[in-house]
RNA sequence: GCCCGAAUGGCGGAACUGGUAGACGCGCCGGACUCAAAAUCCGGUGGUGGUGACACCGUGUGGGUUCGAUUCCCUCUUCGGGCACCA
C-alpha cells in the first residue's frame, strides 16, 4: 500500500471502476425493493456552485447508503434547460441560447462526474430537447380538451422602450433593467391551468404527508389559503342598482363596518371615476403600481372616496365606498368590508382618512381605545354594540349573521381560496412553444397531435426587443389545421415550471419516443426521496403535485403524490457585491474578485473590485445564484484537494437542512482527516494481516474499544438512515478514529480489534467519501468492491456495559457524577447519590423535599 | 406587509423525547520533530474569580411554565427563504 494519500489518482481509479462495472445504471427488477432518490435538477447556468454540490452530495450519500442496505436504487440526473438566463447570455455574447445552454451542460456534466456522484447517466434528459418538450405540448392539449387549460387576460410588465415583456426580476424599482424606462402594465391574453380545481385535494392530502417537513406542509397550506367565512352583499343604487359583494372571515364584526374598500380594477371604481378626474388619476396610479405582491403589500396604504355609498346589509345604514390600493382584485370579490376596530389594516386606513372606528367585540373585558392599535383588538370575543348579535361568541355570531344574510338574499357561508390559477404563457423565445395556431377564420386552433412537436428554432439570438419568434417567418407562418388558410403560430412559450412539473416521471422512461410515460413508471415511481432547496417549498412542489393529479385523472399514473419523502436542504449563502449604473442597471461582481478591508480612519468595512481598484456596494448575504453572481465554484476545491475532501467538507460544515453561510475555513481540516484515515489504514496493513477476533477472551480495554466502534456504527446508521444529519455522522467517525489512534496495540487480539474499528470507519464513511474508501477497503484485504458490500450490522453484544455513569444534581444544578451498575434500582442510586461528598456539601443540613430519578441518567435532589 | 425558518465560545457547529451546554472540526496558544520552514504529532483553549480543589455567570431580548428550559409558551429584535414572470 502506498504511504501517501494522492486523491487525483485514487479518485480517477475508483470512478473508472464504477464506469466499467456500470455500477449506477439502474435496472427494473420487480423482485427487489426499489429506491428512487432524486435531487432537483439544475438549471445549466454554466458552472456548478456550492448549493449544487451540497444538494447532490446529500442525494449521493442517501443513494449509496440505501444501495448498501439492499435496495435497487435509481439516481438520475437531467437539465432544467429552458429559461431566462440563456436569453440574457445570448444578448450579452451574441450566442444563440441553444448553443450556450448545450455548452454549459457539457461542462457541468463533467463537473458532476468529477465529484463522483453515483448517477445513472443513461437516463439523462434536457427539457430543451424536442423529444422531451413534445410531451409538454401533448399534455397541454389534453388539458385544453378537458378545460383544465383555458385562455384569459393577465397583467404583464411592459417595457415601452424595448417594446418587450419583462419578468418581475427584470423590473428594478419600477424601471426596466436594461432601458431604465418606467414599466407599464399591460393586459394580454394568456393560457392558464386550473390548479384551483385541485385546491381542496392539494390541501387535504398534506395532512397525511408525514414524510414531508412540517414547515413545507404549513407553507403550502397557507399558500392554498382556505378561508371559511361569509360572503356578504352591500346593496347600492349605482347605475341600475346592484350589490357590492365582499368576503370576510370575521362576519361577527359586521356591525362594526364603517366603510367598504374596492380594488382599483373593481367595476364600481370605474363607474365612480366617470367625470371624476381626481379619482381617475388615483385609479390610474394604483393600476400603474407594482405587480409584485410583496411590493404591493409593503407600499403605503392609500385610498380615495368614490362618493358612492352602499347600504349595510343588516342595519341599512349608508356605508361609504372607497378605492384602496391594498385591496386585491384577484382575491374574493375584489372588495372588503372595513371594520377598523378589529382589523389592523382597516384601523390604519381609518386613522389616516379619519373614518369612524366602532368597537363591536369585547375580548374578556380588555379595554378598547381608538388611540392606538393593540394586538388583542383582532382576537375573538363576544359581540357588543351589535343589536341582536350582542352576547354571541364567534361561531354563534358568524352563524347568525350568515343565516340573516341568507334570508335577505345578501350572502351566505362561503369558502374562499388564496390560490390562483397558474398562468403559463411567457412572451419569450427560450421555452417550450405553446402548440396553438391562430387563424383569422377559426380562431385559436390546437396543433393536431400528429404534428407534434412544434419545434423551437435553435439558431435565433434575442436582442432584447421582443420575442424573436415574432420575426422568424419560418416558424411563424403556417396553414390552419382546420381550414388550410394562411395562419400564424402562437409565439408565446410555456413557463419553465411546466418543464419541471413532470420530469421526475420521465426518468423512468426517458428513451420512449412513442409515449410520454410507460409501464416502467409504475416500478420506479413515486419518488422515494426528493431532495432540493427550501426555496422550492411552494411553487415547484405544488405545481408538480397538481400535474401529477391531472395525470392520475387521465389514468396515466396510479398515484397522485409524486414525492413520498421530501428533504429540503438549506440554502448556501454568500455576500453579494454590485454597482448601480446611472441608467439604473445593476452589475454584480463575484466575491472572489472583491477584496475586503477596513478603512484606516473610519474602521468601516470597504469592498473593492480588484480589477479596477474601485469600491463596490454590498447587497447582504443571500443565496448563491447566477443572477447575483455570488456563486463559489467548487472546482477550485476539487482541483486542490479532490472530490472526497470537497464532499466531506460541505457535509461536515452544517446539518444539511440548515442555511449555510459560505466560508472555506475548515477545508484543511476535512483534508487532514482523510489523510489521517489513510495513514491509520496504512500503518495497520503495513504490519501484515490480522487474525480473526476471539470475542470470548477480551480485556476491559478491548471491550471498550469494540463498544465504541459498534456505537459509532449504530450512530452513523441512524444519523444517515433516520436523522439525515450527515454532519454528526462524520463527527462520530472522527471520534472513533481519534480513539483508534490512541489505542495501544500490544497483542494480536488488539490488532483484530483495530481492524474491525477501521473497517467500520471506512465502510460508514463510504457514502460520503466514496473514492478513498473504495481504495482503503481493498487495502484492508477485501476482494469485493466496497460499493457492492452490504452495510455492516451492529453487534449488540459489543454494546453491552456493566456500569453506567449518572449525573447528580442538587436543586437542578450539577454537583457530582456517580457510577452505578447497569440496572441498579432507585434505592441504590439514591443512596449512592446522597453519599457523594459534594452532594452532601450542597444539600447541607436542609431537609430533602424530593428526589427525582431518571433511570440510567440523572438524580436531582431538591432541598 | 403577509407566510415559513433561524439565532449557542474567536468561527462552523453538538446536545435526537424537558435531564451533564459547548461533542467534532477550524482558529489560536504552548510543546515535540527540523539548521529552518511546511507537514506531522502531543497538550491547552466559553467568561469572571481563585495557587488550587472549586465557585459564580453564560445558549439573540424581556417575561412565563417546571425539581430542572438551548429545548415548551408569550413578547420583541436581527438575519435568511417565499410572495405567483429568477429557477
Amino acid at each position: 500500500m502506498q504511504e501517501r494519500y494522492e486523491p487525483a489518482a485514487i479518485e480517477a481509479e475508483a470512478r473508472h471502476y464504477w464506469d466499467q462495472q456500470h455500477s449506477f445504471e439502474a435496472k427494473e427488477d420487480p423482485g427487489r425493493e426499489k429506491y428512487y432518490c432524486l435531487c432537483m435538477f439544475p438549471y445549466p447556468s454554466g458552472r456548478l456552485h456550492m448549493g449544487h454540490v451540497r444538494n447532490y452530495t446529500i442525494g449521493d450519500v442517501l443513494t449509496r447508503f440505501m444501495r448498501m442496505n439492499g435496495r435497487n436504487v435509481l439516481q438520475p440526473m437531467g437539465w432544467d434547460a429552458f429559461g431566462l438566463p440563456a436569453e440574457n447570455a445570448a444578448m450579452a455574447n451574441g450566442v444563440p441560447p441553444a448553443k450556450w445552454t448545450l455548452d454549459n451542460i457539457v461542462h457541468m456534466k463533467a463537473q458532476l462526474k468529477s465529484l463522483g456522484f453515483g448517477l445513472d447517466w443513461s437516463r439523462e434528459l434536457a427539457t430543451c430537447a424536442p423529444k422531451y418538450y413534445r410531451w409538454n405540448q401533448w399534455l397541454f392539449l389534453r388539458m385544453l380538451e378537458k378545460g383544465v387549460a383555458y385562455l384569459k387576460t393577465g397583467v404583464v410588465n411592459w417595457d415601452p422602450i424595448d417594446k418587450t415583456v419583462l419578468a418581475n426580476e427584470q423590473v428594478i424599482d419600477g424601471r426596466g433593467w436594461r432601458t431604465g424606462a418606467i414599466i407599464e402594465k399591460r393586459e394580454i391574453p394568456m393560457y392558464y391551468l386550473k390548479i384551483t380545481a385541485y385546491a381542496e385535494d392539494l390541501l387535504d392530502a398534506l395532512q397525511d404527508m408525514h414524510e414531508w417537513p412540517e414547515r413545507v406542509r404549513i407553507m403550502q397550506a397557507n399558500w392554498i389559503g382556505r378561508s371559511e367565512g361569509v360572503r356578504l352583499g352591500f346593496p347600492h343604487d349605482v347605475g341600475d342598482g346592484g350589490v357590492l359583494y365582499t368576503f370576510t372571515t370575521r362576519a361577527d364584526t359586521i356591525m362594526g363596518t364603517t366603510f367598504c374598500a374596492v380594488a382599483a380594477e373593481h367595476p364600481l371604481a370605474a363607474h365612480a371615476a366617470l367625470g371624476n378626474p381626481k379619482l381617475t388619476a388615483f385609479i390610474e396610479e394604483c393600476k400603474r403600481g407594482p405587480a409584485v405582491e410583496a411590493e404591493l403589500a409593503a407600499q403605503e396604504k392609500k385610498g380615495m372616496p368614490t362618493g358612492l355609498s352602499a347600504r349595510h346589509p343588516i342595519s341599512g345604514e349608508a356605508i361609504p365606498v372607497w378605492v384602496g390600493n391594498y385591496v386585491l382584485m384577484s382575491y374574493g370579490d375584489g372588495a372588503v368590508m372595513g371594520v377598523p376596530a378589529h382589523d389592523e389594516r382597516d384601523f390604519e386606513f381609518a386613522k389616516k382618512y379619519k373614518l369612524p372606528i366602532k368597537p363591536v367585540i369585547d375580548v374578556e373585558g380588555r379595554p378598547y381605545s381608538t388611540a392606538a392599535w393593540q394586538s388583542w383588538y383582532s382576537d375573538h370575543g363576544r359581540c357588543v354594540n351589535s343589536g341582536a348579535y350582542d352576547g354571541l361568541d364567534y361561531p354563534a355570531a358568524v352563524a347568525a349573521v350568515a343565516r340573516d344574510l341568507n334570508a335577505k338574499g345578501l350572502g351566505e357561508k362561503r369558502t374562499t381560496w388564496r390560490l390562483r390559477d397558474w398562468g403559463i404563457s411567457r412572451q419569450r423565445y427560450w421555452g417550450c412553444p405553446i402548440p396553438i395556431i391562430h387563424c383569422t377564420g377559426c380562431g385559436a386552433v390546437p396543433v393536431p397531435d400528429e404534428q407534434l412537436p412544434v419545434v423551437l428554432p435553435t439558431d435565433l439570438v434575442p436582442d432584447g426587443s421582443g420575442n424573436p419568434l415574432l420575426k422568424d417567418a419560418a416558424f411563424l407562418n403556417v396553414k390552419c389545421p382546420k381550414c388550410g388558410a394562411d395562419a400564424r403560430r402562437e409565439t408565446d412559450t410555456m413557463d419553465t415550471f411546466v418543464d419541471s412539473s413532470w420530469y421526475f416521471l420521465r426518468f423512468a422512461c426517458a428513451d420512449n419516443d412513442h409515449a410520454m410515460l410507460d409501464h416502467r413508471v409504475q416500478y420506479w415511481l413515486p419518488v422515494d426521496q426528493y431532495i432540493g432547496g427550501i426555496e422550492h417549498a411552494i411553487l415547484h412542489l405544488l405545481y408538480a403535485r397538481f400535474w401529477t393529479r391531472f395525470l392520475k385523472d387521465m389514468g396515466a399514473v396510479p398515484f397522485k403524490e409524486p414525492f413520498a419523502r421530501l428533504f429540503t436542504q438549506g440554502m448556501v449563502l454568500n455576500e453579494v457585491f454590485f454597482r448601480k449604473a446611472e441608467s439604473g442597471r445593476v452589475l454584480y461582481f463575484n466575491p472572489a474578485d472583491v477584496t475586503l478591508s477596513a478603512d484606516a480612519t473610519t474602521q468601516k468595512r470597504v469592498a473593492v473590485l480588484r480589477a479596477d481598484g474601485q469600491e463596490v456596494e454590498s447587497g447582504g448575504v443571500v443565496t448563491m445564484s447566477k443572477s447575483k453572481n455570488n456563486g463559489v465554484d467548487p472546482q477550485l476545491l476539487v482541483d486542490e484537494f479532490g472530490a472526497d475532501t470537497a464532499r466531506l467538507f460541505i457535509m461536515f460544515a452544517a446539518p444539511p437542512e440548515q442555511t449555510l453561510e459560505w466560508s472555506d475555513e475548515g477545508v484543511q481540516g476535512a483534508f487532514r482527516f482523510i489523510k489521517r484515515l489513510w495513514k491509520a489504514v496504512f500503518e495497520h496493513v503495513s504490519r501484515g494481516p490480522s487474525a480473526p477476533l476471539d470475542k470470548s477472551a477480551l480485556t476491559e480495554a478491548q471491550r471498550a474499544m469494540r463498544r465504541q466502534a459498534h456505537q459509532t456504527l449504530a450512530k452513523v446508521t441512524d444519523d444517515i438512515g433516520r436523522r439525515r444529519t450527515i454532519n454528526t455522522a462524520i463527527a462520530a467517525v472522527m471520534e472513533l478514529l481519534n480513539a483508534v489512534a490512541k489505542y495501544p496495540q500490544a497483542s494480536a487480539q488488539d490488532r483484530s480489534i483495530v481492524n474491525e474499528a477501521l473497517e467500520i470507519a471506512v465502510l460508514t464513511l463510504s457514502p460520503i467519501i466514496p473514492h478513498v474508501t473504495h481504495a482503503l477497503w481493498r487495502e484492508l484485504g477485501h476482494g469485493v468492491a466496497l460499493i457492492d458490500e452490504p452495510w455492516l450490522l451492529v453487534d449488540s453484544e459489543a454494546l453491552q456495559s456493566a456500569t453506567v455513569q449518572i449525573v447528580v444534581q442538587v436543586n437542578g444544578r450539577l454537583r457530582a457524577h456517580i457510577t452505578v451498575a447497569v440496572g441498579a434500582d432507585d434505592a441504590e442510586v439514591r443512596a449512592a447519590a446522597l453519599a457523594d461528598a459534594n452532594v452532601k456539601k450542597f444539600s447541607g443540613t436542609s431537609a430533602i423535599r424530593k428526589v427525582i430519578i431518571v433511570p440510567g441518567k440523572l438524580v436531582n435532589i431538591v432541598v
